[in-house]
DNA sequence: CATGAATGAGGCTTCATTCAT
DNA sequence: GATGAATGAAGCCTCATTCAT
C-alpha cells in the first residue's frame, strides 16, 4: 500500500546522489525545525540545488515526508530484525528490540518528530506505521504464549502498551535530554517488561532472559 | 508557568460569551482538522463573529491554543482527582486513574490531537503538560512503593510508560476506533498494570485492588 | 447557471469601490494582454491596492474573467435590447441589432478577446455565452417567420451565421482597425442582412425597414 | 512572410520521423487541452522522447504552434482548392467551398482551437491567416462580381461576413456537437449564401449551382 | 464591543529552457 | 541525434494580523 516509493525516481547515478541529499536535508529539517516550519527553499538551499530540482524528485512537500517515514519505517524494523533474530527467548527478543529502539531513536533523534508529526501530516501514514508495527510485535507475543513463555493477554492491547511506554521513555530521555537513557530507567524497562510479559508463578523479578525457546520474529517499539 | 490565563479577559457577560464560543469552536476545530489547517477565519466563522473580534480576545491563534491545552491539562486532571480521591489501594488508583483517562478521552476526542499537536506549535507547553502529569504520578508511585504496595523501581519511568501505554491505548481505539475500548482490552490494561506494579510475590493475579493504605493524589495517563 | 456573481460581494461602500476598480483594471488588462499574459499582482497594482485585496473580492484570477464575460454579456444584451426595442420591422431590428453591437464592441474594444479568450479558459462559458445570444436571436427570427417578415429556413442556423458575421466583421474592422467599420462595409452588412432575410420577391434591395409588425425582443451580435 | 518552415530541420530520416511525432502530438495536445494547458513536457512524454530531443527540432514551445497553424492553413487551402478547381459558377464555388471547410474542420477537429487560440499566442500570425484566406475569397468574389454572377458588393467585408458564418457553424457543430451540421442546417447555409451574392433578381431561391463561368481560386471558410 | 476591509510577506509549485554527457 | 538533470524566474494564492469606523 502506502508503501510504494512513488515519485519520479533518477536514472543516473548523478540524480540519485541528488535525491539523497534531499532526503538527508529533509529529514534533518523536519526533524528539528517541523513540517511546518521548514519550506521547500530551506530543503533545497541547504541540499545546494534550485527549488526547481525539488520538484524533479518529488511531487511535493508532503511527498518527501512521507518518503522518509516510510524509510524510517522500514530500516526501524530492519535494524530490530538484525539484532532479534536467533534469540530463542521471547523474553529476551522483547527486551532487546526495546532497547534496540531506543538506541536507533538515539541515533536518528528526528525519527521521532517526524513520525509523530505525520498523525497531522498524513493520518492515514501514520496509523499504517503503527499497525503494521503493532501486527508484527502482536504475532511475536501470541507465539510466545503458545510456548507458554509469555502469559496469556490480549496480544495486540500488550503490543500497544510497549510501544507506548517505549515511546514516552524515548520522548522523555531522547527527544528531551539529547540521550540515551540512563541504567537506572533501563533496568526499571527491563523489569516492566518481564512484569508485564511473564506467565504466572514465573520470573517476575527474573533479571536477564530466561531459558531457551522457540525463536521467532517480533517489532521492538515505537 | 505558562499556567497564567493571560490575554485580555472580557469585561461584559457579552464579552464572555464570545470568548468563549471561540473558544469552543477552536477546540473542535483544532482537534479536527489539526491546527494548521484550521483558519482563524474559520474560527470567526463558525463562531459568528468577525476576523477582528478575534484578536479582541486572544493574541494570536497560538494563544488561542495554549489557552486550549491549559485548559484540557486542568479539565482532565481534575476528572482524574475526583475520581481517585478516597481509594486506598495504590493500585486501585492507578487502574482507576487509566481507566478515567481514557474516559474522559473518549468524551474529550479532540484532547489528543491539541495536546499532542502542542508539541509541535509550543513543544515547552507540552513538555510542561507532561512532566506536571509525570511529577504527580511518580509522587503517589513513590508513596506506594514507601508503602510497601508497589514494587521498588524508578517511579518516573514507571510513570512514562504507563502514560505511553495509556496514551497508544487512547489512540489505538478512541481515535482511531472511535469508541471506548473493548473490555477484554481493559482487562489487559489492568493485569499489565498489576503485574507492572505490584510488589515480588503479591497479586500478579489479584483482579482487583488491594488492601486499603495511604491515599494520595495521583496522575493518570497521558 | 453560470450567471451567479458569486464570489464574496462587499458589504460596504468602501468595498464596493475596491471590487469594482479591480473589475475595471482585469478588463483593461485582460482585454489588451490577453488573460495568461496578466498576472495578479498586474491588476493590484494598476488598481492600488494590495495582492491580498484582489482575494477579498475574487476567488481566482479564473473567477473574475469570468465574472467579467458574465458582465459583459449582460451589457451588450441591455444595449441590444435599448436601442431595440420599439421597432416594428424584423428586418430594422436585425439590422439595428447588429450596428449596435459594433457601437458597442467599438466603445468596449477588450469585448473581443476576454469574450472570445473565454473560449480557453471556460469553454463552458464561452458556449452558454453564444447558446445564450443564439436562443434570443432565434426566437426573434421566428417571430419574424410566423409574420411573413422573413424567409422560413432554420432560424438556430440564421442566428449563428449572422453572429459569426458580425463578430468577423467586427474582429477584421474593430479589433485590428481599431475603428467602427467604413460605410462602405455597414452599406454592405445591410443588404447582406436584408438578403438573407428577405422572404422571397421581397425588399432584396429595399434600403430601409419595411412596415410595422410585431415588435420584439433580439438578440444582436456576437 | 510567416510561411518561412524555419527551425532546425532534422538531417537524418530518423529526425525526420522524430520531428513529424512531435509535430502530431503537439497537434492533438494543443487542440484538446489548449496551447497554455499543455506543457513541453506533455508532448515530449506522448511522442516518447525526452524534452532535451525537443529542442533539437523546434526553438520554443511558441514554435512549434506557429508551425501547427501555417501547416493547417497549407492544408485547408490545398483541400480546398482541390475541390472547387474546374468548377464555373461562382456560387457553386463558394457553396463546394464552404462545404469542404465544415468537412475538413470535421475531420481535424482540433483545427479550431489551434487556429483560434492563435490569436491570443502570435496575433500576427492570426492575422495573416485570416487575410490570406480573406484575400482570395475577395479575388474570386470580385471576379464573380465582373462575371455577374455575384450582386456587387464590398468584396472583402462579403468575405468576412461568409469566412464568420462557416466559423461559427463549424464551432456550433464541429467543436461543440462533435459532428458535421445536420442537412437543415446545411440547406440553410446554402440559401444563405446564394441570398447573399446573388445578383438582384436571379436565383434568390435557385437550389443549386447556374450557368457555367470563369472559373478561379477562392478561399472557403476560417 | 464588534466589524469588514486591507495588508504583505511568504509559501508551494510550474515550466520553458539550457547543458553536459 | 538523444537524453536526463538542473535551473530560476515567476505566478497564484493563503493567512495571520492590523486598522479605521
Amino acid at each position: 500500500m502506502q508503501t510504494t516509493t512513488s515519485s519520479k525516481r533518477p536514472r543516473t547515478a548523478r540524480g540519485e546522489a541528488t535525491r539523497q541529499k534531499l532526503l538527508e536535508t529533509a529529514e534533518a529539517l523536519f526533524g528539528t525545525r517541523g513540517f511546518h516550519a521548514t519550506g521547500v527553499a530551506d530543503i533545497t538551499r541547504k541540499s545546494g540545488v534550485s527549488q526547481g530540482t525539488f520538484y524533479v524528485y518529488f511531487d511535493s512537500k508532503e511527498e518527501i515526508f512521507r518518503e522518509l517515514v516510510r524509510d524510517l519505517s522500514r530500516r526501524l524494523r530492519a535494524a530490530i530484525q538484525a539484532r532479534v533474530s536467533g534469540i530463542g527467548s521471547r523474553l529476551e527478543v522483547e527486551e532487546v528490540g526495546l532497547r534496540t529502539f531506543l538506541e536507533f531513536a538515539a541515533a536518528h533523534r528526528n525519527l521521532y518528530r517526524i513520525v509523530f508529526e505525520s498523525q497531522f501530516i498524513d493520518p492515514d501514514l501514520f496509523r499504517w506505521y503503527y499497525e503494521r508495527m503493532a501486527e508484527g510485535y502482536a504475532r511475536g507475543l501470541e507465539r510466545g504464549m503458545r510456548a507458554g513463555q509469555v502469559r496469556e493477554q490480549h496480544a495486540e492491547t500488550l503490543a500497544y502498551c510497549l510501544m507506548g511506554a517505549a515511546h514516552f521513555l524515548g520522548m522523555r530521555w531522547v527527544v528531551w535530554e539529547g540521550r540515551e537513557p540512563p541504567p537506572e530507567v533501563m533496568d526499571t524497562l527491563r523489569s516492566f517488561i518481564l512484569a508485564a510479559l511473564s506467565p504466572p508463578g514465573k520470573g517476575e523479578v527474573v533479571a536477564r532472559g530466561g531459558a531457551g525457546e522457540v525463536p521467532g520474529r517480533s517489532g521492538g517499539g515505537g
